[in-house]
DNA sequence: CCTAGATTTAGAACCACTCTAAAGTCAAGC
DNA sequence: GCTTGACTTTAGAGTGGTTCTAAATCTAGG
């Protein structure tokens, strides 16, 4: 555990964050200057590979960096401004493959995305 | 309509085709040679803005193209090795957000894709 | 035909991300 | 306190996928 990874880590700590590798950097730099874009990269990768951190991809523009890994969440994201949030579906338990739509894969996770338009973002 | 996106179109015909712009401009040369990449490009940005095919970002890798905008159904994808196929989960109906889980949002519509690893993937 | 507008093209540009090679850092053993 | 060696960090180059640009080409209407 190095300063630059504290950093990093210090950066993703709390509730409903979703930022960009690019913001967590801006943020990690505040702290501590000399933190480059590779080292972000770099420990944000290893925290994913360790399950510490999701890394959500909701269609276009950079990948989102979530550290809520605790709570079984999806998402809901403004196709417009890219807003994302948190959210809990009803029926998210209900939701399953049957054998004969498995195709012989061993399934590992189920991600859903809900896109619409934010308030902000809806045309008057 | 044109040459150019009269092929395009052509090359997506057909059911549970998840093929790549790059797949799909190769295809497309096949048939017309000198259709260039960028072409490809605007035609199926041009399809997607009319909801004549779908986009299917999953993770990791270029964009797939999915013809069938008919059949509501949703994706199932190798971590591994990107195949991707189309299924129809048990439950997707009952996938809803409680109003409180909105946030203010018009909600367009909801994407699932389950990750697992398929059966030419799986270590021996 | 001519012209105006849209379409296509090759290639440059761009963004997000990964790789590379060199320099820096740290801990353990002498 | 020094070496050593393994690991980390860094700046910058490289890469893959997509979009942009400006010039050439096509198309339809007159």
């Amino acid at each position: 555990m190095t300063a630059q990874r504290r950093v990093v880590a210090e950066v993703l700590a709390g509730e409903h964050v979703h930022l960009t590798a690019e913001a967590i950097h801006a943020a990690a730099q505040a702290r501590l200057p000399e933190v480059s874009l590779a080292t972000v990269y770099n420990t944000l990768n290893e925290l994913v590979a360790m399950g510490e951190v999701l890394q959500v991809c909701a269609g276009d523009g950079p990948k989102r960096y979530d550290p809520n890994v605790t709570d079984a969440h999806q998402h809901l994201v403004c196709v417009r401004c890219g807003d994302l949030r948190d959210v809990v579906p009803s029926g998210q338990d209900g939701l399953h493959l049957a054998v004969n739509q498995r195709y012989g894969y061993r399934i590992l996770n189920v991600d859903v995305v809900f896109r619409g338009v934010c308030a902000a973002c809806e045309p008057a």
